[in-house]
DNA sequence: TACTATAATAGAATTATTCCAAGATAGTAA
DNA sequence: TTACTATCTTGGAATAATTCTATTATAGTA
């Protein structure tokens, strides 16, 4: 019995071949895949799968708190199946996203006029910059 | 003479009536329109404008490093013609986006595996929390 | 004043995402 | 094991944000 089927079943979350597949795919995923990525590698194992359903999919595991939206790429959203608080870095040359675990909220005290105004719940970080690939492309 | 005309002007920055109208309502502007709030504004005063000028534009100031991209909606882009290293806080009741002019590069640090792989560049912190209004409304 | 490079426009095209109705099926209760 | 039903999957249409294109207009300049 896989550890995915132990996990889900019976919590309201039905699985499905195509779900197991999108869960397989994420599970331990570092690469922040968009909805794209998710689909065409879902669509070899299941050729009739749709968008419909990768959205689906990751919007039920946002809404369980198991899966990040991340907004990092102006271009389009991805997705990070790790919940834990942690930030991340992309490449401008390439795209490519990696995570920093670290926390700095104890570093990331509010100016008085912004807590005046918000009840702070959250933060996230970008962090931009070149990957070890890019610097050797363009030196 | 406009402040606006006087700082383009001769800059190969070809100045339209409609561009000066949206310069002008950009302008000290601290409220992170987005595209639609942008034309929606300007089709007050110009009818015909297109929301192709109103992007041609925006990427034009943002070519002259004059306004900000703001990817901290995951539904629309904002934009903010303050192009100053700040950051920002969204309310997650309403949506309102407001500004943290608070230099945090001090305490941002990177993990040795992060900076190996990446030469960091920038940063940018998206804050999270419930504003005054929104906090009324829900007690 | 006239010329030319650039901008504005309408609308089509593209891309990302969501919605919908119909058929299929996983999980449950008997 | 069976049968039921709530939920999922699917294709395609719909929506929304953004970009592109070809044509016309015009700001800036010479």
């Amino acid at each position: 019995m896989e550890r995915i089927v132990r996990k889900y079943r019976g919590k309201g979350f039905k699985l499905t071949p195509q779900r197991i597949a999108i869960l397989k795919f994420l599970e331990g995923n570092t690469n922040h895949p968009t909805a794209e990525d998710i689909y065409t590698e879902i669509k070899k194992k299941y050729p009739t799968v749709s968008f419909a359903t990768v959205y689906n999919t990751v919007q039920a595991l946002r809404d369980r708190g198991e899966l990040l939206e991340i907004t990092i790429d102006p271009e389009r959203k991805h997705f990070d199946p790790n919940p834990s608080a942690h930030h991340h870095i992309m490449c401008t040359g390439c795209g490519k996203i990696g995570d920093v675990f670290f926390d700095y909220s104890m570093s990331l005290g509010l100016p008085e006029e912004v807590t005046r105004e918000f009840a702070v719940t959250g933060n996230h970080i970008d962090f931009y910059g070149i990957c070890t690939s890019c610097r050797e492309k363009t030196s």
